[in-house]
This record gives structure tokens, sequence and C-alpha cells, in this order.
RNA sequence: GGCGCCGUACCCAAGUGGUAAGGGAGAGGUCUGCAAAACCUUUAUGCACCGGUUCGAAUCCGGUCGGCGCCUCCA
């Protein structure tokens, strides 16, 4: 079966066709470890994930390389502006190395917890500076790019498709309606490729380069990293649908200006998170963290759950009535498959005979530019069929949670009741027994002001954490 | 000013030409000593509004209203 992807290049839906037969080379943007990521910015990095599940269904071997952007980015505008990564540092009276390897360390923490499997390859901008040196010398021996101010400026003129995947049109473009231009660039969107001037003093991330001491530009790193591990084309690039308009389309630049080949197959984009103040963003304070939700009583894996409702390319509705809704309908969802691996024995090895049609509809949602919210149909219509038994279920289930990654055949997490609460709980079963409900209802309030919650099932009684 | 997206039930959300997936919440019921859990049934003659194309439109076209994103680093 075809798998289709969403292209943001020719915004269409497009039969996937790899550069190499049966293996798929995709690198996404990484995090900026300056902070903690929030969950709008997660959301893109579960799509990632699905994406490479998805592509794991169809069977190709995966690929994923995924950068951490080290190297301090510039809060506002090239001449303008602190470095966050060192604003925090100093903020929590850390070196910006320390922060970047503490936030490094709690985004993947972060990401574990929502089950996202780890890429391929991570790679540190700081790890690869030699490499985006060379990128920027073969641009330079090109011919596009040119020194003004004491910094490398790529210079757009010379790339004639410049925009293109943004769809950009140069000419109705405000530059700088809602910033200072840089008064060195030649075209206002001219970007800077290596870094010897800056204003703040005491930059504490600085390298020799031919050019002086400095630092690389904010886009270089994903060209010359991308290309450093998958080849100089490759299939998909993927990331934040913010990223369109200036950072993949400068990298487009750089890279095909640099190689002189198409550099990316497949550009797929996640669209944000939002809420009805508008984007989730840290700046306006208006976010929410991972920790925050595990505050609010949450797993992470409700967070996943509520992603997947939503197609990747859509705005989803962040909300905690939203989170609730997801939170109840894993909990029903893993509630039922308990059931049924007690009725069962657990999770069947293998099984004989065609899936059902529910199966089917499934791998073809998926294959379908990632159509999670059906794939989660699916299996909802799949769990309510009559006619099919429950160890198909349950295998069938195992086989979609490969791309869910809802962790759903794992265990319920067995209390251990300490002996206070084992004597309770026989208590009321005798009390039960003697048909003393006042007694039994007594001791099952008391068990729920602990905590626990009380099922009474014909195989007897059940219990669980409130 | 330019580019782009969106408006589907109480809530979240699929569906982009063939007669409205799924989940949550609510309601009714079965079961149960009662609860809980489970299971069953139920909730949009209509998809912001107004026109148009079509045998047929939530889906295509035009317009109106409303919301949002980008053009600055941003998932």
């Amino acid at each position: 079966m075809d798998l289709k992807l969403f292209n943001t290049m020719g915004r269409e839906l497009q039969t996937f066709k790899p550069v190499q037969p049966n293996k798929v080379g995709i690198y996404a943007c990484g995090p900026t470890v300056y902070n903690n990521a929030h969950v709008g910015n997660l959301r893109t990095f579960i799509m990632v994930d699905i994406l490479r599940r998805v592509m794991e269904l169809a069977g190709y071997e995966v690929k994923l390389v995924m950068n951490i952007t080290d190297v301090g980015h510039l809060s506002s505008d090239a001449d303008d502006g602190e470095d966050k990564m060192e604003a925090s540092a100093r903020e929590k009276k850390m070196t910006v190395w320390d922060i970047a390897e503490y936030y490094t360390k709690a985004f993947f923490d972060d990401t574990s917890s929502l089950n996202i499997i780890k890429p391929s390859v991570t790679c540190k901008a700081t790890d690869h500076i030699d490499s985006m040196i060379n990128l920027v010398k073969r641009l330079e021996e090109k011919g596009f790019t040119y020194e003004a101010g004491g910094n490398v400026y790529f210079d757009i003129s010379k790339f004639p498709d410049y925009g293109k995947l943004a769809k950009l049109n140069l000419d109705d473009l405000q530059a700088g309606s809602r910033i200072v231009v840089d008064k060195y660039k030649k075209n206002p969107h001219d970007f800077v490729l290596w870094f010897t001037q800056s204003k703040y003093e005491n930059h504490a991330m600085l390298w020799d380069s031919p050019w002086g001491k400095g630092y690389p530009g904010w886009h270089i790193e994903c060209s010359a990293m991308s290309m450093e591990y998958l080849g100089d084309t490759f299939d998909i690039h993927c990331g934040g649908i913010d990223l369109i308009p200036v950072h993949h389309t400068n990298e487009i630049a750089q890279s095909e200006a640099a190689t002189g080949v198409k550099w990316v197959n497949y550009w797929v984009h996640g669209e944000f998170l939002v809420t009805p103040k508008g984007k989730m963003s840290k700046s306006t304070g208006d976010f929410m963290t991972i920790k925050g939700l595990i505050e609010q009583g949450f797993d992470p894996l409700d967070y996943r759950y509520f992603c997947l409702t939503g197609h990747y390319s859509s705005q989803l509705q962040f909300s905690l009535d939203a989170m609730e809704s997801a939170q109840n309908a894993r909990k029903s969802l893993m509630q039922k498959i308990q059931t049924m691996r007690e009725k069962t024995g657990g999770f069947p090895q293998g099984f004989n005979g065609d899936l059902s049609a529910h199966y089917n509809s499934f791998v073809e949602n998926a294959m379908n530019n990632l159509n999670m919210p059906r794939c989660l149909g699916d299996m909802w219509n799949l769990i309510r069929d009559d006619s099919i038994s429950d160890e198909e279920k349950l295998y069938t289930i195992k086989k979609m949670d490969a791309v869910f990654g809802l962790s759903l055949d794992k265990e319920p997490v067995k209390l251990d009741l300490d002996g206070e609460i084992q004597k309770l709980v026989d208590d009321r079963t005798t009390a039960r027994k003697n048909k003393d409900w006042a007694r039994a209802d007594e001791i099952r309030d008391k068990l729920l002001d602990m905590g626990i919650v009380l099922e009474d099932t014909p195989q007897g009684v059940r219990w669980k954490k409130k």
C-alpha cells in the first residue's frame, strides 16, 4: 500500500518514494535547550515519532536524525538582544554549557515519558562547528556570500528559488515591519552564516574560523548536520509549521546552493497547539509543561493520547477539559483491555487467520498522511465489535499500539496493599457475605478516603488507586 | 499591506463531491444488596451565514461575518 504524505513543498498529498529502496532518512529540527519544552513544542515531536512509527509499519528501515541546538540563538534580531542560553544561565548561575546539558536531559526525560522513540542519531550543534565552517567555505567559494560589518552573509539574490517552500513573495513582504533591518544586509532577507560581531560582551561560545573568532548563524547547523548524516539529498525533513518561512527557507537556500542538488524530497510540518488566546508560547507565558500536567494529575500518556485525537496538520485546541476527556478515554481503554486480558489470559503471541477489516482500515488511515484520529476510531470500533474474539482484539490492539505508542500492553500497576488495607478489604468481603451492608459500605467509604477504589466483579473484589 | 489557515453536536475532533468516524460529557436501560466497573441504547434532516455550480455539496466557486497564524527567534 502506498504511503501518502502532505508535502509542504508544492502543498499537496504525494505518494512517498524513498531515495533508497526500503530505507527512509528523516531529519527533525530538534529543541533549543535553554528552557523546558512546553507541550506545544512536544506536540511536534510526537508527530515526528508517529511519522517514524508509520514508516516502520510500512516496512521501511528508519534513520531519524535530530539536532540539539545548544549554540545560543539570539532572542531577537542579529544586532540586538542577548543570547537566550546566556540569559538563562545567568538566571540560574550556571555556565551555558551546564545549562545546555541540563535542558537536553530534561527534554529527553519529557520525550521518553511520552513514549517517543529516541532518534537514531542525536547531534549537538556544538560538536559540529567544523562541518558548519566547511559548509560556509563552500558557499563562499561558489560566490553565494559576502562579508559586511564583520559577519558573513548569504546573498539570496544568487539563489533564484529563494522562498519557494514558503511561497514568499519578496516584494510584498514588509521587511522590517516588526524589527529593524540589519544595515549591513544587501537584501533584508539575506541572513548571517557566521558571526564575528556580537553586540553583547563576553559571549561564552566562540570558535575560531577563517572569518575570525565567532559563532555560526542560526540556520547552518541543520544543513551541515543533516547532510553529514543523511547525505546531500534525503527523504524527509520535518518540524513545526513556524519554521517554514525563515528557518527552512534559509536552510534550503544554503544547502542547495552548496551542493547544487535537491536537498529534501518531502517536507512535513506539524501545526500548532493553540489555546483560546492563540498559539501556545513561552514568551506570552501562556503555556503548559509535562511537569505541569503531572501536577494537575495527568499521565504524560494522556497528553500523547490527546495529540492523537487531532490531525498533525491541523491546529489542536488545548485545554484542561480536553485533557480530562483524553484521560478518561485512555483510562477506559486500558480498563477494557485489562478486562479482556483477564478473560483470555493475556496478549496472544500470534494469531491464525486474517485480521478484521478494522485493522485494514487502520493501516489505510495511518498510510493516508498519518490520520491518527481515524486510526483511534478504528481501534474503538474493533473493541466494540461483537463478531471478533477477545484474542483477536488483543492481538490487533498490540499491533496498532506499535504506531500509537500508548503502552497499551502495560500491566496495570499492582498495588501493594499494606496489611491494614488488606485487612479492611477482607473485613468488607466478610461483611458482604453476612449481608451486613452498612458495615461493608462503611469500609468502602473509608478505603475511598485512603484513595482506594473497589470494584466487585464476578471473580471477586478488585481494587485500584483513585 | 502581503501570504496562509480555520469556523462540524454540550466539549474535543475526523470527514474535502454521494448523503455526518471516533472519544469525552449528559440521559435512559441491563447487571448489582447499593455503588463502582462493564455492557446496551441515546444525543447534528444538518456542518458560521448568503448566493452559485451539480442529479447530488460540510466538501467545489463567489461573497459576508467571526477567529487565528506568519512576514522577528519560535514546535
